[in-house]
DNA sequence: TTAAAACCCTGTAGCTACTCCAGGGTCAAT
DNA sequence: ATTGACCCTGGAGTAGCTACAGGGTTTTAA
């Protein structure tokens, strides 16, 4: 099959098809006379086992051991286990970062409120004041 | 100042100072007859608001739309809200779409447990298997 | 028959927000 | 005189695409 073909089945864009291709994710298919891409059965299998890693948001970089495990010899399953286990502690990480950001940007939004004047703006000030606050104590000459 | 002592009061690094600059969120500075960046204190005032806003997550272009703000001519501040509550609504978002990856992650990992070999691994096996159930229906002949 | 539409190709640039490096110049102290 | 700390510019690299530009090919419709 061609690669809009292939990119129909799959639901990932031609160029995104190249370019894992480019990266290494996928083997080279071979080519018609015309020059076009001819995939078989197995590359539409290895897409969209990449398509479901990449929406648990798995790196290419791991994708690609995850399919060297998938189509090497058998081997000991630890290293994919790990892989996931974390994986799954990186975004558990992320999550507690975006929560205290977002407790962060709800204490700052309560600051200002409808029809003030950007001067007395509380978001702009808070904003101002707690950069003032963090930077180093340290005093440099002005000369 | 000179660049090195302004990263060391804003803990901001040269590279990054110097990026800013180009992007235009830190106004050109005035230049000693060696060449070297001078900084004054208004570039120090800018640069810990910026960082403040980017410990924020706030984006380049919103933090070049809240020094507008800031240093221009006072004006209704209802835009300085919506930015801030656009930026929380993002994150929210964020936050629910990276929680239910937590607990597909988690569901993935049930699959596999120690000592299992490569084609076996229940985590190998899922992702194969959930990839092939969301591909199209449709059918490519082979010719 | 021919012209348009739809498909394919390569190669390159753009996106975010930095970070790093090469290959230099400048300045203070030893 | 030289070492080391500082500074300069310009360009490349990061992740994972996405969007061209500027071509060639194939199919379909008039």
């Amino acid at each position: 099959m061609r690669i809009g073909q292939l990119s129909q089945a799959t639901g990932i864009g031609i160029e995104t098809i190249r370019y894992y291709e480019k990266v290494g994710l996928l083997p080279d298919p071979a080519r018609l006379p015309n020059g076009y891409r001819d995939y078989g059965p197995g590359h539409l299998d290895r897409l969209a086992f990449i398509r479901q890693c990449r929406s648990l948001d798995i790196s290419i970089a791991d994708i690609a051991r995850l399919l060297d495990f998938r189509h090497g010899s058998p081997t000991d399953c630890n290293a994919i286990n790990q892989l996931v286990d974390e994986h799954l502690a990186q975004i558990r990480t992320q999550i507690v970062s975006m929560r205290a950001l977002e407790s962060q940007l709800i204490e700052l939004r309560k600051r200002c409120s409808k029809g003030k004047r950007t001067p007395d703006c509380g978001i702009l000030n808070e904003l101002t004041t707690s950069a003032r606050g963090k930077m180093a104590i340290k005093r440099f000459p002005s000369h």
